[in-house]
DNA sequence: TCGTCAAACGGGACAAGGTTCCGTTTGCTC
DNA sequence: GAGCAAACGGAACCTTGTCCCGTTTGACGA
């Protein structure tokens, strides 16, 4: 695992040593704040406990959606990953669906604000619109259509409404006892049942 | 149908000519700007549009909460009255809720941003969400029950998880033609049914 | 080791929007 | 018509996102 890079490029420039050893001290600091505060904190809160300038957020995340991605990307390819595996493992293609999107539930239910971010239609916030996209729902697709073919489900809906729809189920849950999202997300995955 | 009070007070003083005028040109300024540029248009632009200050806005509507209640007051009372009357007339209680349901996601889905506001956890929304909860949480209940009642659905679930889990799926439909929230709320009811 | 220079930096400046304050205007009442 | 409280308007202030620009610093060759 490179330091500075996914892995991705051949001839990365190399960064500067202080721009790598601030690029991480803005990941922890993002993390944490968004802990405490939401994914929607000031700029300039990040960047106070990161000990840099603001200028210096823009330069490593040029938006906002940039740094939740960096922040995350681990736990979204692990859900990512978890698709298939669960495919593989479960019972029936069903379990593992609904296994799946409990998985994805838990992810949005911890991160404050975050599913509510992800469905805003800012653009600030399309980049991150597309990874979701990119990264899970071509995962939920082939959950779906498993099951689908093995008969457990209709097949009218496709990844990206469901995923969009639990999605939104899930925003507001902080800080609200008498709402449960995971209920309701059950229901409709309920409702997705095929009738026999 | 008095002009300066909605006739529940026994002694209302009475509010001044410009007053009211004020509050009537404030109400139909929102009500354009709302359709136009959504629930959340800048202070400025409908105090703007409605020749006054902004000062006058905080005084008629100390928040914003406060003025789209009165721009939808009637709708939503429309609303409100709507449950009853379906359950009367309708073919089955499940009928008259799916039909209930269906009217609450024309009026959110027709009134942009309004869904996504609805469910802000932001404190200043506190008042929407209370009155939401006290006109239309009831008459869903009493939809709720009257299907449970005739044993077309589980019983489960209460109102105001359904009518948050409805509202939520509501959120973001404005141009966005891959996502058709009608359908999941189908979904959702039909996951409410009991299995027989 | 030292000089050079582009990369990277920090924080101040600007813009947009929400909210409040205060001096002025305007209806109502007598 | 005078008095006075209600109501007004818009400037001022605060927060937050974003950009700019003068300064610092790490990397590399001499």
């Amino acid at each position: 695992m490179n330091d500075s890079d996914a892995g991705a490029g051949h001839a990365a420039p190399r960064k500067r040593a202080d721009a790598r050893r601030n690029e991480r001290a803005l990941l922890d600091a993002a993390a944490a704040v968004f802990v405490t505060s939401g994914v929607e904190a000031p700029i300039r809160d990040i960047a106070a406990k990161a000990g840099v300038g603001t200028a210096t957020i823009y330069r490593h995340f040029p938006t906002r959606a940039d740094l939740i991605i960096a922040v995350y990307r681990h736990q979204i390819e692990a859900l990512a990953e978890a698709g298939p595996a669960l495919l593989a493992t479960g019972p029936t293609p069903h379990a593992a669906l609904g296994r799946w999107i409990d998985l994805f539930v838990d992810f949005l239910v911890t991160k404050h604000g975050l599913a509510a971010v992800l469905h805003s239609d800012d653009a600030g916030f399309d980049t991150l619109h597309a990874y979701f996209l990119d990264r899970l729902v071509p995962v939920c697709a082939q959950l779906l259509e498993a099951a689908a073919a093995a008969g457990e489900i209709r097949s009218d809906l496709d990844a990206y409404e469901l995923m969009r729809g639990v999605g939104n189920l899930c925003i507001g849950v902080e800080n609200n006892p008498r709402y449960d999202a995971r209920r309701l997300v059950e229901l409709l995955i309920a409702g997705l049942r095929r009738p026999h």
